[in-house]
DNA sequence: CGGTATCCCCGTCGATACTG
DNA sequence: CAGTATCGACGGGGATACCG
């Protein structure tokens, strides 16, 4: 689409930052991630093509930079994309405040698990290799039973069992959990609204501690 | 178009900010705008079809409020509309520093005046009706002259000569009073760079007090 | 002044399949 | 792993005209 004809400054950055999925592609690599797949698992309902069109122009507007060679390509943000960081965090300030209602539409496991594997508190978990578990009481069969697996120097998000045995077992409603995750619900009104830990009770005490709840959950809400 | 399908706040806030104008108009209505046709001044290449559209979905998101009788509709910004300050805020810093280059397409005269007449300095200026005329050396002759007309309690933006003698006449390329504003340049460099006045020397002094610049002219840039 | 109504085009996006 | 290629539909939005 043409530009808006204006000299503003929010005119000229909005022409860039309101293209659909792009803001959402800003968001995942301030997060960290660098990795065309990587990518994809945080906007995991964008087609690769248009992630890669994202990408260039991202590029172009000199937000990230693409290095490394062609079959390991991997995005950087530059000094103009860290200072993409306000605006993100407006929004996403603006939004849990104002947009509290989430539809069915919105729920989605493994986007939740993802956003959990990249928030957990290595530092209080048990050093060894650890494996939490999620079961979904309100969600299909085949998507239902999710593992995150803590390594040495990685975590791993499953939707098959592992084959290590998980030292907790949540179970949950999707939209339970994604409540406490954002920060709409603490962890006592969740166990009001059905979740439950299972596993040996020092685990059970430290969960809280380890899953650390997302960026915009301690922000306060209206009223 | 449908969703992004995620419970992410910064998701949810852009399913309805990433709508083309619609944060435009969000930047209308906090920089005071209440009325349609005040805002149509703002967004002029906005059809009435679209901009109505979009303030009906604002209201819907509780962002504005729509008051008064149907012929003379008033648009005022809720606690959540206000809230949507940091929002612009840090958009127009971001693209105040990171997109500086304007296409022709971006300078527009009467988009520029009409900023330029909500942030007049009034306090500074002579008590009585007082004109400020403007003309652009590289513009077509139909829309190169421009008056500001400074009432006791309002201020016009006339394309056509208002009759009444200006105090001052401001001589300059469009582009150059575009950068002015914006602050890319401050007003010695105008004025090295062709930028004229003619009047009285008290309202040749004065008026650089009397035009404020754009909000975020005082953004430092990098480097 | 404060909008609606209508029309139609073209770009965007989604879906799917495929490649080095 | 890191993308391209292709295609079709849809709907957003620009233009224009019109109404209360």
């Amino acid at each position: 689409m043409a530009g808006y004809g204006q000299f503003c400054p929010v005119a000229k950055a909005m022409e860039l930052l309101d293209e659909r999925w792009t803001l959402l592609v800003v968001r995942e690599l301030l997060m960290g991630s660098t990795r065309f797949n990587e990518l994809r698992r945080g906007v995991p309902r964008m087609s690769p093509a248009l992630l890669s069109r994202r990408l260039r122009r991202l590029c172009d507007a000199g937000v990230i930079e693409r290095r490394g060679p062609e079959n390991r390509a991997s995005y950087v943000v530059t000094d103009a994309g860290r200072e993409l960081l306000p605006v993100v965090e407006a929004l996403g300030r603006w939004g849990t405040r104002w947009i509290p209602e989430l539809g069915d539409a919105d729920l989605d496991p493994h986007l939740l698990l993802w956003d959990m594997h990249r928030g957990l508190n290595r530092t209080a978990m048990p050093h060894e290799r650890t494996v939490l578990a999620f079961e979904f009481t309100d969600v299909a069969r085949s998507s239902s039973r999710w593992w995150l697996v803590v390594n040495a120097d990685d975590v791993d998000v499953c939707d098959a069992d592992p084959g290590f045995e998980a030292i907790v077992t949540v179970t949950v409603g999707l939209r339970v959990l994604t409540r406490l995750w954002r920060g709409d619900i603490d962890w006592a009104a969740a166990q009001r609204a059905g979740l439950r830990v299972a596993g040996p009770a020092w685990a059970r005490r430290g969960l809280p501690d380890w899953l650390q709840m997302s960026p915009f959950a301690v922000v306060p809400r209206p009223g």
